[in-house]
RNA sequence: CGGGCUGUGGCUCAGCUUGGUAGAGCGCUGCGUUCGGGACGCAGAGGCCGUGGGUUCAAAUCCCACCAGCCCGACCA
């Protein structure tokens, strides 16, 4: 009995509905995006996945210089004192900081390498989980008069933090990302920063990764360590669990009067700088698999496809293969001379000496979007077989060879569309409106308790603005509120205590 | 940091109860037949059985300690 598809051989196993987090660990491994590292919770990125990061970053950085932002970049360590200088920073941090203590190895009595007790550090240094303090400090000697604000700087670099549970690219003990540190002159010039870059996050989320955000603020219990206001960008991955893209803080003058940034203003008084912070990290990558990725491998955004297309030669008999490799080699040429995503088709043509199944196989689970072959009957129809991994493995549509190169772009566009539509339509369907708490109990209850399904999703409700009601569901439920939408106010009753709510918020289980 | 489990070729694991020459599948290498959707045959390479100590004529196997990893809880982009 059961699942007549158990059958049928998918490329990932176990799939998506029997064990999600073992399927997204096996994507990973099998699209060769990254593996775990000999160094406990750390991942060596391979090359495919590093590609996908540099699109990332490419895309992003564009857009951070577009809204005025300049890299630079400041210290991996930072002094232990600095991080005592925001109360709530230190409580949110000090748990996951490694520390540096010694600057010299030796060997001891024991034989053994280990730290010099005589070089120990006066101060120990914290490996940055975050730059605030560092930035902040040197922030303090670069401002003297508004004159010299807004400062609008961003830094790519790793950061560290300490986890206990880690997963690939979702948390690991360090991680790439970028944060971006702004001052202001005004609270209200810092609020429009942060509302800015979190519109840049919405806008890379959505047309480069081809995923839709519900975007808001988070509450106060899901707030940055230090900061006034929480914005984010929240998706919905395919287990149906939600996801932090982005965020976006506004900090107020918490850092600048702990860093001591202060202005003389344009009547003379000394004031505070109004600062912001904004980040998008490697997980980032595994979001986008999380989203897109199927029972057969990686399927990847064409924005963000470290290769558009890959040329796969089919030589069956010796004495046409020289006349096939000269067939791929010229189409590639042709393929590179188009443009998409404001840079050159990325093609590449795979000559392993293997069979075409296999080679097929190995570029269905790296997602690339375009599969295309080139066989002898193709050099005498004058066609090309070309495959779209937002479609069926199986299904091939043979075009001519000479509208090929020109039809490639917007070929990549629909599956960049298709993509996002189909993630759009995946979130609509799991998105419930609820009016009562017991339907949002039973929203968020598994019916399997022994292996919980894959269940739930957004729920949409009234709250009251309440912590301990956050709390308390969860501790029943392991749901939280994800986000305060913006836009309208809808005013209602809150689902767990009847009392007055301003809007529905978006509840859901999460990363 | 508390509770449970596991360490054996690159990977997944068997062998351990009852000590006696280290195994399988996958992967890898070579040759041949194949090749328009995950091929097959033959021949190979590869392991101080997590580390250290103990018991024994003899330890992957029994005992002790340590180390590492996984799962479950508290924390998190």
């Amino acid at each position: 009995m059961g699942d007549s598809r158990a059958t049928e051989k998918t490329a990932i196993s176990p799939r998506r509905e029997q064990d999600f987090p073992e399927w997204y660990q096996q994507v990973v491994r099998a699209a060769e995006l990254a593996e775990p590292s000999d160094v406990r919770g750390c991942m060596v990125i391979r090359p495919w996945g590093f590609g996908i990061w540099e699109n990332m970053q490419r895309h992003l950085d564009a857009m951070f210089r577009a809204t005025g932002h300049r890299n630079a970049y400041f210290p991996l360590f930072i002094p232990l004192s600095y991080m005592q200088r925001e109360a709530e920073h230190v409580e949110g941090f000090a748990k996951e900081c490694a520390v540096v203590t010694h600057h010299r190895l030796e060997t001891g009595a024991d034989g053994k390498l280990g730290p010099a007790p005589s070089a120990e550090l006066s101060e120990p240094l914290i490996v940055r989980p975050t730059s605030e303090t560092i930035i902040g400090a040197t922030y303090a000697k670069w401002v003297q008069s508004y004159r010299d604000l807004p400062i609008l700087i961003n830094q790519w670099c790793n950061v560290v933090r300490w986890e206990m549970r880690t997963r690939l690219f979702l948390r690991t003990s360090e991680f790439l990302w970028q944060e971006g540190h702004t001052v202001h002159e005004t609270e209200a010039e810092a609020r429009e920063e942060t509302l800015r870059m979190l519109g840049v996050y919405e806008t890379f989320v959505r047309d480069y990764c081809a995923i839709p955000v519900f975007s808001g603020s988070k509450s106060e219990s899901e707030r940055f360590p230090g900061a006034v206001e929480t914005l984010c960008v929240e998706a919905m991955v395919q287990d149906r669990k939600a996801i932090q893209a982005g965020t976006s803080h506004f900090l107020g003058q918490n850092f600048s009067r702990a860093s001591g940034i202060q202005f003389q203003t344009r009547d003379g008084k000394q004031e505070f700088g109004w600062t912001t912070s904004w980040g998008m990290s490697t997980r980032m990558v595994g979001t986008v698999i999380m989203m897109h990725a199927d029972d057969d491998g990686a399927v990847l955004p064409p924005r963000i496809a470290p290769t558009h297309v890959v040329i796969i030669p089919v030589t069956p008999k010796e004495d046409t293969r020289a006349a096939v490799l000269e067939a791929c080699d010229g189409l590639a040429a042709e393929l590179r001379r188009a443009r998409y995503a404001d840079a050159p088709v990325e093609v590449e043509i795979d000559r392993r000496d293997l069979g075409g199944g296999i080679k097929n196989w190995d570029w269905i689970k790296k997602g690339v979007p375009l599969r295309v072959e080139i066989g002898p009957r193709d050099l005498q129809s004058g066609n090309v077989a070309v495959s779209r991994r937002d479609q069926p493995v199986k299904a091939k549509e043979f075009m001519p060879q000479k509208d090929f190169a020109a039809r490639v772009p917007e070929l990549l566009d629909t599956i960049q569309q298709n993509l996002f539509s189909r993630a759009l339509e995946f979130r609509d369907r799991h998105t419930r409106v609820i009016d009562s708490r017991d339907e949002f109990y039973e929203f968020f209850t598994a019916r399997n308790a022994a292996k919980p399904e894959i269940h739930g999703g957004f729920a949409l409700a009234h709250w009251n603005g309440s912590r301990a009601v956050e709390e308390q569901i969860k501790n029943d439920l392991k749901v939280t509120i994800r986000c305060i939408p913006f836009g309208e106010a809808e005013p209602g009753r809150c689902i767990f205590t009847g009392e007055r709510s301003a809007r529905r918020v978006v509840w859901a289980k999460s990363y």
